[in-house]
DNA sequence: CTAGGATCCTGTCAGC
DNA sequence: TGCTGACAGGATCCTA
């Protein structure tokens, strides 16, 4: 579930945390959700590539981490703070859950790491997710990690509308869920950004032109930028790194979950529907299918 | 090659 | 109360 936003979220918030922190020991509990040879070191850096985790350590080793729809991370300090301060008990991101608050390990927990000043807890309902270790050098290499397309910010409209006429007959909400074309957007995004643009999420993507191509993009940058400035989105959903919660659910998102409410364009009554196999939300007024 | 649907898993919730 | 099917901030595999 962790979009591009809440992936950022937790790599600066996590950092503070683990950072130079030595792994000591892994425990792996479910096979699948650990790809490789458990390996030991320090962190020396923490990063990201479109909705994937990376943490190199210094022994030429990189744990790459992706939480797909219900990956959770959750690092125990083994020593509590004394006094309140801003400093957490715990800290917690990814898929929302009682697991952040409750005594772990528990049934959804994965794989544990174990770090001389604390443990990091992977946990993931579903067993999409997984960590997997490859060499450092290796990491760009990676079979997803090498498909990604450019993040929003990187890319021009230009760049954008000439992969929409590779496509020209997937519907535009498939085209920008696709992270070889776009990198970043999941559904939350994907939907707020059609909307934002004003496009209609089952439109062909080689029907968009440059201007609405322009607008889609812009859109998608400032919902993931206002995103990640509030600490990724929330709905009972992720903590920020500092323990807190994101409130982007709450605050900005403008269609997302909002199905039966008022838009906040128009008024016209926000509808779900399914495209991509996704639910996708949107306003039938402000995103046309054509031009009745 | 593209486009769309099935699939990997577990858990929850609405509707009988 | 049980059962059943739909659904879920993702990505890949299979099919036509």
């Amino acid at each position: 579930m962790p979009e591009l936003p809440e992936v950022e979220t937790i790599r600066r918030g996590l950092s503070k945390f683990i950072m130079k922190a030595k792994l000591q020991k892994t425990e792996i509990i479910c096979p699948k959700s650990f790809i490789g040879t458990p390996v030991t070191g320090q962190i020396v850096q923490i990063r990201r590539f479109g909705k994937a985790l990376v943490l190199d350590l210094d022994n030429h080793y990189s744990l790459l981490i992706h939480l797909r729809m219900t990956g959770q991370l959750i690092y125990d300090p083994k020593v509590k703070p004394t006094h309140d301060g801003d400093i957490p008990r715990r800290y917690a991101a990814g898929h929302p859950s009682d697991n952040f608050v409750a005594k772990l390990p528990n049934k959804q927990t994965r794989v544990i790491l174990r770090f001389d000043h604390g443990t990091l807890y992977f946990n993931d309902q579903r067993k999409f997710g997984f960590i997997k270790v490859l060499p450092t050098s290796a990491v760009e290499q990676d079979s997803f990690i090498q498909k990604l397309a450019k993040e929003p910010w990187e890319m021009t409209a230009r760049e954008l509308y000439d992969k929409f006429q590779k496509h020209p007959n997937s519907n535009i909400k498939a085209t920008i869920l696709d992270q070889t074309i776009i990198c970043g957007l999941g559904n939350i995004y994907a939907d707020e950004s059609l909307f934002v643009s004003g496009i209609h999420p089952l439109r062909k993507a080689g029907s968009l032109t440059m201007e609405e191509t322009e607008n889609l993009l812009a859109a998608a940058r400032h919902v993931m930028d206002e995103s990640i400035a509030s600490g990724g989105s929330t709905m009972a959903t992720y903590v920020k790194a500092d323990g807190t919660k994101g409130d982007y659910l709450e605050q900005f998102a403008q269609v997302f979950r909002r199905e039966n409410q008022p838009c906040p364009k128009c008024g016209s009554n926000i509808v779900k529907i399914k495209v991509a196999g996704r639910g996708t939300h949107l306003c039938p007024h402000c995103q046309r299918l054509s031009d009745d």
